[in-house]
DNA sequence: AATGAATGAGTATTCATTCAT
DNA sequence: AATGAATGAATACTCATTCAT
């Protein structure tokens, strides 16, 4: 019945022994975890199945509760796992080092990367939003992890104005959401946007353009004009 | 518990007597649909309960059956409606009697109100592409539907173009992708963000900015730089 | 929505005007019967299902309670029509003028037939076993109406014993029963037969061969025996 | 609201500490079904109510559904136990042991038997030849198990021809439809049989009567003639 | 740490029947 | 004589969760 590589049991594949300990709690519960993901990122917090997921899983559905507690501490587990991981990014990205506009260039191209491959993360925000984002305001690490951004821009910006190359009216707040906007949509919405346009505005083939149209789209707004 | 108006049976609403007609099909199933709607909308597809549709309604369950079939059927009918008038109005604005420049003003302003002021709509797109617009994809008339927004901007671009006002690099299909971000994610993702960064994207005080600088950002975008 | 050809309503077919008559209530009775019992011999009592009947008439469900006041209703008088033509048709056989011999097999080979052909019929007869047969219990011509194959067997057992053709120690009771059981088993369970041995016992190329398996057997039965 | 005797919890029975264990999976399944049976077999496939079932079995109504998935699973399962009995017990008979002409005898009195006792299995089968077998023919093992039958027939005609007792023309396939309907019919269809004739074919009374009647018949239709 | 069995409260859907016209 | 709209009580089935081992 069960799918998946077992995470415990006799077996004679000849995996170091650390590997097939009988029971290695932290793989099973990275194992739900990763189940649990591409679930709720298919199906929605509601239309996901904890049955569903604990098919797919190594282990059985008591585990989950085990680990978990309940289907919505599973759902919250996810949503903390897969936000923690952009914002974690960003910062790698070391964008102060760079000159303003270039920085903002690597920022909108990351942030377009990162939506591009991520349409796990993306669904999982659509869907919190379907839920009011109530699950994901419970998360204690959530508000300040996303802090981070908006210093990056507001950085950007005060060093573009200092250097003539920007606007001097432009909010951060509201650049990020427009960076997010056009970074966001294009994948979050490619479904209807497919079936009322006949394309895909996320298939690959148009990646580049649409890569390359939000960037310039982001710098010439900034742009001080003369 | 709380039941609705009831549309018949003897009351004391004062309401004249043909609108409270014991038979009244169109009425009945429009009641149905509005509920519905808000229903789908706050709670998704999954998330909707038939009961809680039928006890906000004049009638009751079985006429829901009786009307759409199925809950999926509603749902599908929900679509229906909610994506039909965002395409009427849009050709009521009458753009192509417009120069380029304003006809693109008055499409973003247009595309940016009808979000803002249309949250159920917004959340029913999302909710649909959690669902990878399958039900969607079944309304026969839906395609039809959208190809007047693509030709109402291969207009506006080709005239732009040739008043030297735009670019003439820039896709249709690109541009009202652009558009339509920009004013769908703050609706759409008013909740994750506003929980990320501590202010509602979409909030009521922010929208004449935001407005502004939709419309600005895309006229940027289509500028013809000398 | 509806299928089959209307009773009422204006035409323009041509139809001599008798025929397409506005109301036309013996017509409208007849059709439901018609449909109704092609419904209960296919899906049983219980699985009958009231709209289908219904939506295959050329009337609506509404006329169905008028005429037959319920589904049981409907049901009854469909086993009455159909109950009612094997009996009537037995004694058109006139088999006392035949002798006990050439009528014993006479009367086996019109059981054969007659079951062979009204596959509705045994189908029927089924279902009502199925229920205990408590619905042809209420009608009432029907325990007369079977007493007229008892009394033509009985005649034909006396003249052929008379006649020193069969034995004197045969029930007509019994008699009945076999001659039933044989012609009507291979029709009735033809799908249980069929799937447990590949081949279905009511296949129209077996029928020659059975029909004179049957009558063999029956007036081996009764042969008298030196 | 009868609950049958609980199979667990605190009791006063007096029942010994087994069998009263609090999980015993085995007995929870054929608790459910043999209930099951009696009920499908009582009120039909379409008839039946999981409802019923559930009310007079020791668990719920979700363990039904935990076991057989569905009514039809359930009722599938019904099936496979009530059809596979009579193979067994056929086989048990050792009639490759016997003479042709009391092998044969033995068979058709062992038939009857079966038949006359196993008024539920009778039913089920009637029940299912209303659903056109399309239950049964799904069961796997059903084919396989019903071949036996016909291969013992083939070696008793094949065995009462070399011994001058049977006739040389007569098929197994057609002599096993005899049999069957022998000893189906009256039990299948006494209902309607009483209600035609006012007497039961298959009353006790009757039995003895009526299983001569029907060895007789069958040995006097293979008999060799002179 | 891990598990198969068990459960109650829901959940979408269907059905025969009747109402108002 | 005929009809589209309306209904309440059932009906099969599901779901997240917990028990006993």
């Amino acid at each position: 019945m069960k799918k998946g590589i077992k995470a415990a049991g006799p077996d004679h594949t000849g995996i170091p022994s650390e590997a097939r300990r009988k029971y290695d709690p932290e793989q099973t519960r990275r194992n739900i975890l990763d189940v649990a993901t591409e679930e709720f990122s298919a199906m929605g917090l509601t239309g996901a199945r904890v049955d569903a997921i604990a098919e797919r899983t190594n282990t059985t559905k008591r585990m989950l509760y085990y680990y978990f507690g309940s289907k919505e501490g599973l759902y919250e587990a996810v949503l903390d796992k897969v936000y923690g991981d952009i914002r974690t990014h960003e910062q790698d990205l070391n964008i102060g080092e760079l000159d303003a506009r270039s920085g903002l260039h690597t920022l909108v191209e990351f942030t377009f990367d990162y939506h591009d491959k991520n349409r796990d993360f993306v669904r999982l925000i659509n869907i919190e939003n379907i839920h009011d984002a109530k699950y994901i305001e419970q998360l204690k690490t959530f508000k300040q992890r996303n802090a981070s951004v908006l210093r990056t821009i507001e950085d950007l910006l005060a060093r573009g104005v200092a250097a003539g190359q920007f606007r001097d009216d432009i909010d951060a707040f509201d650049l990020y959401l427009m960076i997010s906007s056009l970074c966001f949509h294009r994948v979050a919405n490619r479904h209807t946007f497919g079936a009322a346009f006949g394309r895909d505005p996320s298939h690959p083939r148009l990646r580049a353009r649409h890569r390359a149209m939000v960037v310039d789209a982001v710098l010439r707004f900034v742009k001080r004009e003369d």
